[in-house]
DNA sequence: TCACCAGGTGAATATTTATTCACTAATCGC
DNA sequence: GCGATTAGTGAATAAATATTCACCTGGTGA
């Protein structure tokens, strides 16, 4: 359905698209005519209608400027925004609701590092030791995670926890009644806490890494 | 100079908010009585006029949607697009150029990851060896990297270049007329080209790093 | 009690905006 | 040369949209 563009055609959709971007809204008829030097809104109306019968844009009939762009498949156009997490501040394993009360701001990510996770139900933390070497995390990273009770964790699964005053990427392991947090470094031993201890809180799930150079 | 809303204030303004989101576009005023239920349009011309004297939107007068989102410290509200970083397909030092024309997609990341580097120089590679495991970088991991030429690298920074096939994050050092590309790993060892080798080809600067997991 | 908001109704009005009609010119394949 | 397509001008008009005026209501602090 996507038939080529003649050269004005192109120019106006290149219009379109920036004006949109910059001004947040739509542009009317005159508006167009006027930044493409053009003395009549007519000229306007048909290059806008053949790029709604292109396929480039879609119009609301009788609207105010009622016109948007097309669902595109190309790549580098923002059709929905993008996950914009919290990001969060310092906590304490006694005090973790403070790592949403303290937040330090937001972090922009890509939707794909969330896989199948809700945006809502996740934040970004940095991760506070160097624990994890063993699989490329290290001290400062960003970490995003899925914030989820231990309850919902599986054995095995990589996860980010509050113990004492350091947020750590671990391995998670439940057994007997208790966490288990394994680091990759050998020089990190693992470490053990009862469920109901102020000593270790589970965050959630790690589903990314970012870093910084 | 923003006071703080009433309760119908803060909803007329989350529902632009997600209105603007959602259509593109601002909505008239009829539209928001509509949506709010509201049987006239001055209410919501009275409760519109609130918000911007409470430094929470912006209106152009006798413009039709004429609302706009103020600039805001908020920052869960987008002020502006993110970088949005072309995703390098596959390509050879012979043939550097199919980084661009071979293109996988796009990659949506936090500006912060760019630090100064305009976002129009940048793009996404994935490491394709594992040589810089002792600073973290793991095969597969996505490199945000700054396109430069050899030229403007100093020595010692971190850069994502083609050796033959593959594309590699190394330390660059350039010294009697041939790059020299450091690995973190012992095992591997220093590789050594001409600067007008076809067996290597320099990307750019990496400036961050992401990682599904 | 009283003045004073925040919220609202309903209708009228001035502007903006989309749309249509008539007509001109240049370009292009045939 | 000739119809078809693209790009325009200029003016007129029907809708959509923002704005204003008069008036109503419940709560609230002085």
């Amino acid at each position: 359905m996507r038939i080529h563009l003649t050269e004005r055609q192109n120019q106006v959709y290149e219009y379109l698209r920036t004006f949109i971007r910059e001004n947040q809204k739509p542009p009317t008829y005159q508006e167009i005519a006027k930044d493409l030097a053009l003395a009549s809104t007519n000229a306007v109306y048909k290059l806008v209608c053949a790029l709604e019968e292109k396929g480039y844009i879609t119009r609301t009939p009788r609207v105010a400027r009622g016109i948007s762009l097309a669902r595109s498949d190309d790549p580098f156009v923002l059709t929905e925004t993008p996950p914009i997490l919290p990001f969060a501040g310092n906590a304490t394993s006694a005090h973790p609701e403070r790592l949403h009360s303290r937040l330090r701001g937001a972090m922009i990510t890509d939707p794909r590092l969330l896989g199948s996770a809700k945006a809502e139900e996740c934040m970004v933390v940095v991760s506070g030791d160097d624990g994890m070497h063993g699989i490329g995390i290290r001290k400062g990273d960003f970490l995003v995670v899925e914030e989820t009770t231990w309850q919902r964790l599986l054995n095995g699964e990589l996860i980010a926890a509050l113990v004492g005053e350091q947020l750590v990427a671990r391995w998670f392991d439940f057994a007997q009644s208790r966490f288990h947090l394994k680091a990759s470094d050998r020089t990190y031993r693992d470490e053990s806490y009862a469920i109901d201890s102020t000593e270790c809180h589970v965050v959630g799930r790690v589903l990314g890494v970012m870093r910084k150079l």
